[in-house]
DNA sequence: TTGAAAGCGCTAACAG
DNA sequence: CTGTTAGCGCTTTCAA
């Protein structure tokens, strides 16, 4: 059998002090003096013995876990992750970098729709909880009644008791769609996965909106196209572009993989990008500088929203204003055209 | 401030028992008997004070955490996962999922250079380790000085302590370079990752040469392709394939996102597959349904992958061999043409 | 500058 | 069938 982990009181046996001590000196602790000795003798016994904490105790008498539980969105339950947009996986990926140097370790999960995720939020203790994208009511819901800091990523719910970590999706939009109205264009197609009240979507949506309007352009509803967040229907998408009777002479696309879709649906149509029409993506993910032609894109800086929520978790002391607005940019690549 | 948490006690005077019967009866312990009249009270009590155990404490005296650590493979330490290859998002929520299931939660974390993934396993006392892909050498000696369970997922260390979950690599890779030799190929190139002595690549690479050998084909280095794992680099194979002196007509990738990257690199060569070049690829990832055309490739079932890996941490009492091998399929699609 | 001891919430002998 | 109690490994008063 394994030999029993090495605890504190071995340390204390062997470097000839009490736990108490030994916990002074493993923890640092700045309002208790120790002699430099002593310390010594702690930390020798400490890397002769090879200890290591035991984090379950400490989580136990401190009431806090050093955890963070992060919610992904699944395509279905069980099923996967929404990996297939690399926005998530470069977002995971920032989150558990910057949790992991704070001292912090990150647990994952997908949603259930049969249990709540407040239970293992609790069983855990978790000492807060980061939810990306849009979920069902009921969710958040549920984590009303807690107590752990949540912070909600790319989902509007201002009511909510909550932090969130947002860009400016309308203004980004805005911006997107004023780009392409500028480069000549005023048959703009809007191409998102689903438009729900509280999501980036709609933000996005009303700041496509609001461009078109201030140049006197009429939304046509047969240039709006709603679906999901995959280069599939994207590929749809540029399908049925191809095919429309007065086809759009540009698209804004809420995500670069659905812009990358269409640009694969486009082609197969025999239609080239930028030639016969102009696109512009969303979040400049690995997928905007590989597609061909490259795709001019809003940026918005992925690592840094993870890095933030990790530190609206972890000091949020004085926190003044719950809604934290990370800025953003618009990379100009190939994918535009001049009218 | 937030009211302080129930526990067990409240539960035991709110149901007028002691909290060994409130324990008995919330792990459902068989070896217990326990009044029907009592067990209700009890249950009553959990649900109207909203009880929730605190794994922490349980952790603790059962000296099991119910904690399953994943280390995904990173671009760089602090960069991103890599999860631009779907397989790696696909594997980790089936992960998720089935340790979710067995009532374990998943722990996920990058490698760092600097710092051992050893001491993270032993703070939180995983009950269990998953180790995907290939990482450098010491990483494996650290984990060998540990009693926790380790899988490893994709890497070849049969000297190693470890269970392991794989295909048959080589095998798969002879299976798909055989079905080009039967389509009439005979100029086959290789493209995949870096080829190291552990990981399936190398396998991979073996599982080819062992095709040509048997058809009396010789290997020719330059039809060897080995760089990084991505559709950026498979563009580039693509593009160098396209202006090769002696071309070749066929090409094994050892994932989709190579062979992704390799057509759309052929396609800017204005090149198509697979009239000029037929492709076979390796996973079976979303990726191979979307590209265009799609992939014929090598399946191999991701989920399975996943949970068997879960089962073995979570279950290896009496497993005798350490070393499980999963079934692979071809799957023919538009990807390969008759020569 | 250090140590004794209580207790975090839970499980598991063991006793009744 | 149920309760008493001794820890699990750690932090933290409080006392020395």
């Amino acid at each position: 059998m394994a030999t029993r982990r090495i605890n504190m009181k071995d340390i204390a046996r062997e470097a000839n002090v009490s736990v108490a001590t030994v916990s002074y000196v493993i923890n640092k602790r700045k309002d208790q003096t120790i002699a430099k000795s002593t310390i010594k003798r702690v930390e020798d016994a400490v890397k002769k013995l090879g200890y290591v904490p035991n984090l379950a105790a400490k989580a136990l008498v401190e009431n806090k876990s050093y955890l963070i539980g992060v919610v992904i969105p699944q395509t279905e339950p069980g099923k996967q992750f929404m990996f297939s947009n690399p926005f998530y996986g470069e977002l995971l990926s920032s989150i558990e970098f910057v949790a992991r140097d704070k001292g912090y370790h990150v647990l994952i999960s997908g949603t259930d729709v049969d249990q709540s995720y407040l239970e293992i939020a609790n069983k855990r203790g978790l000492d807060g909880i980061i939810i990306v994208g849009i979920h069902p009511d009921n969710y958040y819901e549920d984590l009303k009644n807690t107590s752990i800091p949540v912070v909600l990523i790319d989902s509007y719910c201002d009511n909510l008791p909550f932090f969130s970590i947002s860009i400016e999706d309308r203004k980004s939009a805005k911006i997107a769609t004023q780009y392409l109205i500028n480069k000549g264009h005023r048959k703009i197609a809007f191409a998102s996965g689903v438009i729900t009240g509280n999501g980036v979507t709609y933000e996005r949506f009303l700041g496509y909106k609001d461009a078109l309007e201030e140049a006197n352009i009429e939304v046509n509803d047969d240039y709006i196209y709603s679906g999901t967040v995959s280069q599939e229907y994207g590929a749809d998408i540029g399908l049925k572009i191809a095919n429309q009777k007065d086809r759009p002479t540009a698209i804004f696309s809420t995500a670069d993989i659905i812009a990358f879709g269409i640009i694969n649906g486009l082609k197969k149509a025999k239609l080239s990008v930028p030639n016969d029409i102009s696109i512009v993506g969303f979040d400049d993910t690995w997928i905007a500088r590989d597609c061909d032609p490259q795709l001019t894109t809003i940026k918005q800086d992925v690592f840094k929203k993870g890095q933030k929520a990790v530190e609206l978790l972890i000091d949020n002391e004085n926190i003044t204003n719950k809604n934290t607005v990370l800025d953003i940019e618009l990379i100009e690549r190939e994918s535009v055209a001049q009218l």
